[in-house]
DNA sequence: GTCTATATCCAGATAGAC
DNA sequence: GTCTATCTGGATATAGAC
């Protein structure tokens, strides 16, 4: 589109360069932490010089911020989807739950971000911050909103209720799969739902 | 006891300066991550040369994993002391859940303490492993002993139930603390402990 | 904008005197 | 057992040619 009517073929432009080096330099700080990820490997993930990647990105400190702010909008914006929260409670809510469960349990992206987050949350508490105000928080209120509108649930405390439902799911990932714990006590996704409806809805 | 009538009175022992590297170490290494502790700053802090920790401690690796399995036994044992459960579970869980959730939320070094166990677990794989036999299960399973001795809780899966509970607990405290979450979206920490009462109590 | 080459520093780990 | 001094590699970051 930018790029128009010129004879060069092979030669990468610029923007080009910026993605390649944005998609390596996450792969590299997923798998080894911001400290154990160095600025060489990162350049040669990419396939262009350490200059390069200094001359776009001014130091470590702030492409390990861009790249987890840009990453971070890319998460629970699809984990929780649309959220159409229209209908049963029944419905509805072993819908939202089963489908966030099984997603967050079978992406291993997602969790290395959640380790990075977490693993990094005291050198970099506002990331951590805006992980909380900008993901979080919006599907919290709108779950919450939606319990509100249905009385007949009896929940004295949505948001308290909500917290609950959240922390279960992400604990119950975070135990099974990023802390391994799959592999020497497992448990069934389906039973976690099932225990958050009974729970939840009180028969 | 190990070092009676001598005339040494301000020289350290060895097992003294053992001591202070562990504890000087592990200040690091909560601080710091893994990889963003040196062992220079190791020696420096415990008041010993480099070398002196390479003698007791054979690589960086190894002081660190030594370091994690030994705080871990003193973490959660005393999160929930005893557990006594004898008695109403009205009275029981709140006690309990009051207990250990205030206390996780106090306990800054314990928070430090997740944080780096999540943050290593891509790397160590085996420490994390570890956490979940050795500390977090042995307390939900004693918790589920208690649940199915109480059918008229009408509990259909307690283990899932002492997932959600612990998950829950965890996750309020991971959100609020340790992701600085209560800086942005506080939350008292009781309603947490009401809310998780209503629906396991169900009325 | 992008490269090669380099400056500077600090990391993990060890040799050898005491 | 403990120290000082040092080896060696790799880290962040930049200078200067093209």
């Amino acid at each position: 589109m930018a790029r128009i009517k010129t004879r060069e073929i092979e030669r990468e432009t610029t923007v080009e360069k910026i993605e390649k080096i944005l998609t390596g330099a996450m792969q590299e700080f997923l798998a080894h932490g911001y400290a154990g990820t160095s600025m060489d490997r990162v350049a040669a993930r990419a396939g262009v010089s350490k200059a390069t990647v200094y001359s776009h990105f001014h130091d470590k400190e702030r492409l390990f911020k861009a790249l987890i702010q840009q990453s971070a909008h890319k998460k629970f914006e699809d984990l929780f989807d649309k959220l159409p929260l229209e209908g049963e409670p029944e419905v509805v809510l072993r819908h939202l739950i089963t489908t966030a469960l099984h997603r967050m349990i079978s992406d291993k992206e997602h969790q290395a971000f959640v380790r990075i987050l977490i693993g990094e949350s005291g050198r970099f508490p506002e990331l951590a911050k805006a992980w909380i105000h900008d993901i979080m928080t919006p599907p919290l209120k709108i779950i919450c909103e939606y319990l509100n509108k249905h009385p007949e649930l009896n929940i004295p405390d949505a948001e308290a209720t909500v917290r609950m439902m959240i922390g279960s799911m992400v604990h119950f990932m975070m135990t099974q799969e990023i802390l391994h714990g799959k592999e020497i006590f497992p448990m069934e996704t389906d039973r976690m739902v099932e225990c958050l409806m009974y729970h939840i809805l009180k028969d």
